[in-house]
DNA sequence: CTTGTGTTCAAACGTTCGTTTGAATCTAGA
DNA sequence: TCTAGATTCAAACGAACGTTTGAACACAAG
């Protein structure tokens, strides 16, 4: 089999750059990380990358589609599940919540790669570039629609408008709270060095994004 | 005097690089917005920014600071002046998120240059550039002091630990919410361009600052 | 063994980056 | 008016970037 051939096999050799691609963009962000970079840790050849996918871009996306397709494949799933089991009534905003939550959760629980993609998750909403922008709004954008859709009937006195601004909110929230633990550390010289640091974020997270889901509306003048 | 001159004021290069640099930066990003760049839209010769400011990233915390800092004096100035109102009273939680977010609209209402800076600013939580992680946790330090020490009293039922998390989630919302209108935009269909868009937001994203902030705390078990 | 296809490799490509240089130019003070 | 210092300018520097090239290599099929 594979084992005992010394030459890697495509498979093979994609996984390893994407992986290292992964690990990289994490913790340098896209245009930080350099093809050099990438090959290095994987060691494989420079020509590598754009034998097996083209163009860095072509391998941005590719990342970013390998994390993310399941990880909103287990939101939508959660949420129609729970839909089912209210029967016809509307489902709880809580409920809404840690369904959005609980992809991103198992995902991180079950290994250190699936933490490393939430962390690459949280710099992609404020990256710059072109096709970043264009793979998420492909991918978040039915996401986006079912959950509003499901927060418009849990919180009937919220008209959509604010049920939008308030998903943009949490998306900021939720976004920085996974990719700035440096940054929180930095100014407030609070440690958060344990390994279940995402762990016990989560529930403070989710009390807060319900909080400001559930807020009085500003009085309209 | 400087109008009579065909060549520039030394002062007036320095200003008109500072704000070519600021509006590019705001528009892509540190890293993605090059010398040649700035130097041509700030209409000075290529070697003129290494000349008055030494390298790039000088350059970088001196936009950074020019705008950073009048703005949090007048977030320390609004909290102090709060407490003075109150006398020896804690400071209501509502006033002190009215305090934080005043200096911002006062700078974003004032001039398009203050606006852009509120873009800018939106950036730089999550820009990975060692330089401005740097700049920003010397400039935040004593204000999110002040601030976790208000909320802390305006909010005795929180644990400080939980002030922090939830000041953390706070500037999430925010920076996410002031740079990430376009991201909005393309993940909901949404369209934010009137001139005024930020005058409507304020006020829902206090909202939703509030209630996150005063949301019942997670079970702890 | 030979052939053909898919993969790896070292090397180089052209471009752009931030920065430096040294001469030209302007300004202020003696 | 002349000189010393500050500023601007065109040009080039070396380094790093993403990408391309063509030969070398591995391996399955004939």
């Amino acid at each position: 089999m594979d084992a005992r051939r010394n030459r890697l096999s495509v498979t093979e050799t994609r996984i390893r750059i994407l992986d290292a691609a992964q690990s990289l963009f994490a913790a340098h962000g896209f245009e930080a990380t350099s093809m050099r970079m990438i090959t290095t840790t994987a060691s494989v050849n420079l020509a590598a990358v754009n034998y097996h996918f083209g163009s860095k871009d072509v391998l941005v996306q590719e990342v970013l589609l390998r994390g993310l397709r399941p990880l909103n494949a287990l939101r939508m799933q959660a949420l129609d599940d729970a839909e089912a089991a209210a029967g016809g009534a509307p489902v709880k905003a809580r409920v809404i919540v840690e369904c959005f939550f609980s992809g991103s959760l198992a995902l991180a629980a079950q290994s250190e790669q699936g933490r490393e993609f939430m962390r690459l998750l949280g710099r992609t909403f404020t990256e710059p570039s072109a096709v970043v922008r264009e793979c998420l709004a492909t991918e978040y954008a039915p996401v986006i629609g079912r959950y509003r859709d499901a927060l418009s009937r849990a919180l009937p006195a919220v008209p959509v408008e604010d049920i939008v601004w308030r998903l943009h909110f949490m998306f900021g929230a939720m976004s920085y709270a996974v990719s700035g633990f440096d940054t929180l550390q930095v100014m407030t010289g609070v440690q958060i060095d344990e390994p279940d640091a995402m762990a016990r974020m989560v529930p403070r997270l989710m009390s807060f994004l319900l909080g400001g889901l559930r807020a009085p509306l500003p009085e309209s003048n």
